[in-house]
DNA sequence: CCCTGATTCGC
DNA sequence: GCGAATCAGG
């Protein structure tokens, strides 16, 4: 697989809309997580939190906030520690860790007046099949205001199968072969009074049960109950 | 163990 | 440029 300009955009979407790594690449296809991770540095979008940072492991410690020269690293002793019973508090690590709290959406407040606060950007929780990036509850609309209560009238059917077989008409003495497809809405039943001892009228009966023929007789097969296969 | 991201380094 | 291997924290 290689980084098309789609896939390259799909990553960086995904990667600052706070996916994993593993999300991502499971997403693409065809890379591994540590390709994402790979790739995502190397296109210079990392900053992230890592479990792993905050910790200043053989990254040069942070030297004084200020420029000018970097001191050689002092070798680093191990403190003799005279006490041999009190076991030596570890140094403050030097750098506190990350400085700005996650802005959640908080109030937008701020009506009008003097600046139009810039749109804050959206806080992406977890990113859906195909990429799209799935808000957390603080983004989401607002509650649909529920509709004033009505009277609940019965569902009345309407009036193409007001007159027609529907499924809980059936019994043992109507046909129930099926018209139409199920689902739709004129969907019913034959309906008309079934031929004794079968579950169809005698017509239906006639298409549901066919004497089997000799080779060559057969007449061609009648049309399916349910109509042909479906296209969608 | 699983997960995570960061880094290294041979290709 | 790429990504497996590796490291290291949660």
């Amino acid at each position: 697989m290689s980084w098309t300009e789609e896939r390259i955009d799909k990553l960086t979407r995904m990667w600052e809309g706070g996916a994993t790594a593993s999300q991502i690449a499971e997403e693409l296809g065809g890379v591994s997580r540590n390709a994402v991770i790979g790739k995502a540095h190397r296109l210079g979008l990392k900053a992230r939190p890592s479990p792993v940072k905050s910790n200043d492991r053989h990254e040069e410690a942070a030297p004084a906030p200020v420029q000018a020269a970097p001191p050689p690293r002092p070798a680093p002793v191990e403190a003799p520690a005279p006490r041999a019973a009190t076991p030596a508090p570890r140094p403050a690590p030097a750098a506190p860790v990350a400085p700005p709290p996650a802005p959640v959406a908080a109030a937008p407040a701020a009506p009008s007046g003097d600046a139009p606060a810039a749109p804050p950007a959206p806080r992406i929780v977890s990113v859906g099949p195909g990429g799209f990036l799935r808000q957390g509850p603080g983004e989401q609309q607002a509650p649909i205001p529920p509709a004033p209560p009505r009277r609940l009238v019965p569902a009345k059917p309407s009036a193409d199968i007001a007159d027609k077989t529907s499924l809980l008409d059936l019994n043992d003495r109507i046909c129930r072969w099926p018209m139409g497809h199920p689902g739709e809405p004129d969907f019913h039943f034959c309906g008309e009074k079934v031929n004794p001892g079968f579950p169809y009228c005698v017509e239906h009966c006639g298409r549901a049960y066919q004497a089997q023929l000799p080779r060559g007789h057969r007449r061609p097969p009648p049309p399916l109950p349910f109509g042909n296969p479906r296209v969608r």
